[in-house]
RNA sequence: GCGGGUGUAACUCAGUGGUAGAGUGCAACCUUGCCAAGGUUGAUGUCGCGAGUUCGAAUCUCGUCACCCGCUCCA
């Protein structure tokens, strides 16, 4: 199957089924947000407790916390996300100044592109390409000695400066550009989005000190709040603080189906260790969380692992492993596990005055935490899943016809319908009240799907491509006693059919619940 | 952000200036005895949105929004 046609599929099968809609669909849409429909809700709950119930109750090294979306200005200013901007900039490569991509006046002349420099006294030779404008009767001799403080620039000692000599440039006229310092000349950079964060104003009132930001990422409110949550759960390092929540990013370019969003969830872990311990549990984290994708159903080998090289890393980052899974769009980061030093308890102490150190009663030492953060997306998590258990398969008929079966195979615990409960006829009563009582009995388990429209196989195929891993199917031998068997002459027997061998059997149905409950966890 | 493509029913699509269509799906009923079965009936459209041209626009023009692909970006 081709990559991009499945997931086209997947996306048609979204919406057809209700996993997943476009927001404001009816207003045309509003891009990078997406809504959950029935089983999507269903589906991304399964992930988040499943994942809660991993991190927080499983074990006792960790407990959880649900921070606000809106937090003070002064904690985006701590953690460095404000000062980065909120607009497309642009940089001179000599004077490093930055400016907005958008406000730059158009300009026009010649464009000088040089291919380097070099000084053949000291052996220095620099091969790149910079250019400078040129405006109608503007200086020669200028622009070239922008270039050359350009190239100078690679070297590290000034002695390079006396004889450096520049290639010869090529020559092009150009009009209405907005590629150069409008005060040099000077070539800029590329435009680089410095800071992705939603602005909003606390209050009704739009002023300048009522403003602040969505959340960009939930760790944060875990940090400001580290010195609490320590105090109250009792808890000696190394220990854990979990959260699950929406967070905020204004993506230039939201791409993939919901795999980058501007809305969208993450499930993150800040976990707290002693300075030498950060490499350690690092990858302590790396298998935790590698473990817990296999029991969700994705299997280890279709996750890559990127031991993200030191010069690609966040700046504070003292190792970072990329868990990346194949989606159809190419391979593509599921969560980043990154060793995230004392950067930012550190900042959040300085800028607050606030001690958000630790002390160590049995070495007696006091310092700030180290911090591990396992940070997942939820909805990325939930697209792989899809992606992982879609499956068409070629199944023949009775009439010898060959057809297409669509199956979404999750794994029972996080399928958003555990069971589908049918009677075989539904103007048959006795039939529709007795499916009816089993759902009932089912019902305070697990997520039940009733349904008596149509013919049973066409109700088996519309589970198949949600998903439900069982049917049930109350029959004349529910009713009247099984003709032949073991349980020959039994009432209250139901057939259980399984979704992916569509096989069934035949159980009675005060055993349904001890069946089935075991699969579900 | 740049370039290209697409937008008509829930889905897949036909319709190129003159009455809004098909198949699938959905709903009801009949039939039906376990894998998308058959029959009858039915509902669903500001033809993405907004302007313009025209006696008349799904169709032509412009704008805009969304989605897809390729770049770009992804602290």
């Amino acid at each position: 199957m081709a990559e991009d046609s499945k997931m086209e599929k997947i996306t048609a099968l979204c919406k057809r089924r209700g996993f997943i809609f476009q927001s404001s669909e009816i207003y045309g849409g509003l891009n990078g947000c997406w809504d959950f429909g029935p089983l999507g809700v269903e589906l991304k709950r399964n992930i988040k407790s499943h994942w809660w119930k991993t991190m927080t109750q499983y074990r006792d090294d960790i407990v959880g916390m649900d921070g606000s979306i809106l937090m003070n200005r002064s904690v985006w200013k701590a953690s460095g996300h404000e000062e980065t901007f909120s607009d497309p900039l642009v940089e001179c490569f000599v004077t490093k100044k930055r400016l907005r991509a958008d406000q730059i006046p158009k300009q026009s002349g010649t464009v000088l592109t040089f291919s380097g420099a070099n000084n053949e006294s000291t052996g220095f030779s620099v091969e790149k390409e910079y250019s400078v404008l040129l405006p109608e009767g503007g200086s020669e001799k200028k622009a070239r000695k922008l270039a050359t403080q350009f190239y100078l620039q690679s070297a590290d000692d000034q002695k390079h400066a006396d004889g450096l000599v520049l290639h010869e440039p090529s020559r092009e006229a150009v009009e209405n550009s907005t590629s150069f310092n409008p005060e040099n000349g000077g070539q800029l950079s590329e435009p680089r989005e410095f800071n992705l964060m939603f602005k909003t104003y606390v209050g009704p009132v739009e002023d300048e000190k009522n403003v602040t930001y969505l959340r960009p990422e939930t760790a944060q409110a875990i940090f400001v709040q580290f010195k609490n949550v320590l105090e109250v759960s009792r808890k000696k390092l190394p220990f854990g603080i979990a959260q699950i929540g929406k967070a905020f990013r204004n993506e230039i370019n939201p791409r993939n189906f919901i795999f980058r969003s501007r809305e969208f969830e993450q499930m993150e872990v800040e976990f707290f260790v002693s300075p030498t311990d950060g490499k350690t549990w690092l990858d302590r984290w790396l298998e935790e969380r590698l473990k817990w994708y296999e029991t969700i159903g994705i299997p280890r080998e279709k996750i890559h692992v990127l031991d993200v090289p030191e010069e690609d890393r966040a700046h504070y980052s003292g190792g970072t492993y990329d868990l990346e899974y194949e989606f159809p769009f190419g391979i593509q980061e599921l969560e980043g596990i990154a060793y995230r030093t004392d950067y930012d308890l550190k900042k959040h102490q300085g800028a607050s005055g606030k001690p958000l150190e630790y002390f160590d009663e049995e070495n007696k030492e006091r310092f700030i935490p180290h911090v591990v953060e396992p940070s997942a997306g939820v909805d990325r998590t939930l697209l792989a899943l899809i992606c992982e258990a879609f499956c068409e398969e070629t199944v023949t008929n009775e009439k010898g016809k060959e057809e297409t079966r669509t199956v979404l195979r999750f794994a029972p615990s996080i399928a958003p319908i555990k069971v589908g409960v049918f009677p075989l006829l539904k103007n048959k009563p006795e039939l529709v009240e007795k499916a009816r009582e089993v759902e009932a009995l089912l019902r305070p388990h697990m997520k039940t799907f009733y349904d008596e429209s149509g013919a049973i196989g066409r109700r088996y195929r519309r589970q198949d491509e949600i998903g439900t891993p069982f049917c049930i199917t109350v029959d004349f031998e529910t009713l009247e006693g099984v003709k032949e068997g073991e349980l020959e002459g039994k009432t209250d027997t139901i057939t259980l059919r399984h979704r992916d061998s569509m096989q069934q059997h035949r159980i009675s149905i005060d055993q349904i619940l001890s069946t089935l409950l075991p699969q579900l966890v």
